[in-house]
DNA sequence: CGGTTGCTTGAGATCCATCAATAGGAGTGG
DNA sequence: CCACTCCTATTGATGGATCTCAAGCAACCG
């Protein structure tokens, strides 16, 4: 909870009574294991699972096999933006680490959206961030090469992770395996492996016991054609 | 309009007075030549543009010269579903072909959701099924071949086309390049060419003169891992 | 200690991109 | 009506990026 009021600050200037708004959304805190499906515990009006530690993702799995990650929630993340409506969910939510979730009830996310202008502007603001940064997903997948893949996602989670105090100046922690990143990419797991050999040859990261490195944002950026102004990251000391 | 009404009716059962609401958004029509971006007209709140006629699409360019569509628009399309917010587009929206918008307001648009319960129904319904197509294509592009891509895309098209009453039993026109095509899937023209000749082959699709016939709609269906659940046809007598 | 999971490496096959050229249709101007 | 151009579709030849299959190795865990 704390991290997603961190990360709509980004979003628009909330003041306290704000804030204290927003700690009022709190609901039951439930732990999944990793690589198990997060279910939706109130049953009728769904709950919103807000990720409160731990890292999930949304994907899909094929007739064949094969297994598409949509995107992926980090800690402070709601995972159903679109949280008002008769939902019908296509596509499932599994943790990837150990997760804490919370179930965040729709109508209190409405009525604390109505309560306050600025709230309602960095929900908003939340909501389309993530729709962005599903679009450049679509971008990567389609037109970015296998490192170009791993780079852009690199530095855009270096920026997602900073809004919510996960990542310094020098990198953060990646719960991830190489094989999730194949799936969240497009990639199989043995390219996901050369392609990040790669990008240690030529000096921009390093990757070592699920921390991540990043030796020179700049260069990697260039290389992923990663432009940040997606990721709408106005307010604060990010760059 | 019409077409976008005729495609809320799969969202919700609207009544005659819900119609009639739906029609007071008319606003301003304007004319685009086809390859031409479509700007917003209205400027600080930005008017959400309704396709009335032609397609068009939303895409990013990259630095290298790639470009990737990241959605099409089809007659019936609102390309803003957000419709509420200070907005910030990261993604512009051209025009496929000669196209006609209509300019909606999106104060106006808020107002009509909330008159009408089904209204709101069937506006939520449209933007939670664009935002599944948008995550099909992430799938597609990650984990389909070429050929399962365009069959994919052209069962998805089926479904939405008929939705708007442009597309019947047999088929419909696909007034797209090859080379648009390939932008979509994150292909190159020359590949799109030769899948589609596959497609011919395997006896599955006519493509000629911009009019599709799908001839075995089952094992397209099949061949392209195509689920039309995520299209959520609950109403009329789509399949 | 055996079993599992994740990372790494190699060799070969496949899919798709790239480069290049031809051909047809639509529009344009003479 | 013809010459011209532009755009789209098509085809061929070649190379490169990524996948597939396979094996080995390290770390962790009961």
């Amino acid at each position: 909870m704390k991290r997603f009021i961190t990360k709509l600050r980004h979003g628009a200037p909330l003041t306290e009574a704000d804030e204290r708004q927003l700690e009022t959304l709190s609901g039951e805190v439930s732990q999944v294991e990793a690589r198990r499906d997060i279910e939706a515990e109130g049953a009728p009006a769904r709950a919103l699972p807000l990720i409160i530690d731990g890292w999930a993702c949304r994907y899909q799995a094929l007739e064949n096999g094969k297994r598409q990650i949509i995107g992926l929630y980090i800690p402070g993340d709601l995972c159903e933006p679109f949280g008002a409506m008769p939902q019908f969910t296509d596509f499932p939510i599994a943790a990837i680490t150990a997760v804490s979730v919370m179930s965040i009830h729709p109508d209190a996310l409405r009525d604390t959206a109505q309560a306050s202008p600025a709230i309602n502007t960095a929900l908003w603001w939340d909501l389309l961030v993530a729709s962005a940064v599903e679009r450049e997903h679509i971008v990567s997948l389609g037109r970015r090469s296998a490192s170009e893949r791993l780079g852009h996602l690199f530095c855009e989670l270096q920026l997602r992770l900073a809004m919510v105090g996960l990542a310094d100046e020098t990198g953060y922690e990646l719960p991830i395996s190489q094989a999730d990143l194949g799936d969240l990419l497009g990639l199989t797991a043995v390219h996901v492996n050369r392609s990040l050999q790669d990008l240690r040859r030529e000096g921009l990261i390093t990757l070592k016991n699920h921390r991540l490195t990043i030796q020179d944002l700049e260069t990697l950026r260039a290389l992923s054609l990663f432009d940040a102004t997606y990721l709408h990251p106005h307010r604060g000391a990010l760059r």
